[in-house]
DNA sequence: TACGTTCATGCTGCAAAGTTACAAAAAGAC
DNA sequence: GTCTTTTTGTAACTTTGCAGCATGAACGTA
């Protein structure tokens, strides 16, 4: 898990160290807010800002931003697993890595996506 | 086009006012940050969160966070136009709603789907 | 068109969020 | 261990976003 994640650092240049394995493991437990991640941690509130956007920008993290509350920062489990799309729950605020084949897209799109954020109500909470 | 607008806001109980129309008519010429917003439409800053954050609950309006930037607001050419997708560029950062069959997901998460986001680059950008 | 009700706007001021600059500390290569 | 480069924490700062309130605009009604 550890050595994993210190791989997928290494690959993009960036350094693996302690702020980054607290954040990484405190969003294992499920997606939380900055002031969550801020008080779960322990660590400082710009050290927490800059590596959001690091973690984010590297794949490992997306952030899920439901109008009327704070951004939530979800961890992707499935770091370097290739395209896939990823659900969140806008009732349970829950998030998950879909499997590739969940989605199709037509050309000329399928393409050009990068990224798929699908927002709605889980099984269990529908 | 601007009655279009009115009927819209006026079946979510809302009015339509000068000042939405000045948002509405600025985002029509592609997404804007708040900042953006603000200079072109030269409105007081409180209205243009307000309304927007309006715009947003009618959907009329959708917000995109890329990391590191500041969050852009884009209009939904569709109002009303049902369940579509909206594909944003990174790259140039335009928008462009599109149709339903553009996406397939497969069952359960089908119908569990509500809104769907797609990044990347355009066929321009690519 | 004029009237009255109700909603929207633009203040002001405040709290929280997020940014910048820089010296000290840690990571990783050798 | 030593060296180089990245990262961290601190502090000062800027921006974002929100609440309360008086003024003004929208729009149904007549
Ligand atoms: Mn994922
Ligand atoms: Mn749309
Ligand atoms: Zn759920
Ligand atoms: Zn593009």
């Amino acid at each position: 898990m550890k050595s994993e994640l210190k791989k997928t650092l290494r690959q993009k240049g960036l350094r693996c160290t302690e702020p980054r394995r607290c954040i990484v493991e405190a969003l294992e437990k499920g997606p939380k807010t900055h002031a969550e991640l801020l008080h779960l941690t322990g660590l400082d509130r710009v050290t927490v800002y800059r590596n959001l956007i690091l973690l984010q920008q590297v794949g490992l993290v997306y952030r899920v931003y439901l109008p009327g509350h704070e951004p939530l920062f979800v961890l992707c489990e499935k770091e370097g697993g290739g395209f896939h799309a990823h659900f969140f729950c806008e009732k349970c605020r829950k998030g998950v890595c879909l499997p590739a084949d969940t989605i199709q897209i037509v050309e000329p799109w399928a393409k050009q996506v990068d990224k798929v954020l699908l927002l709605g109500r889980c099984l269990h909470c529908a």
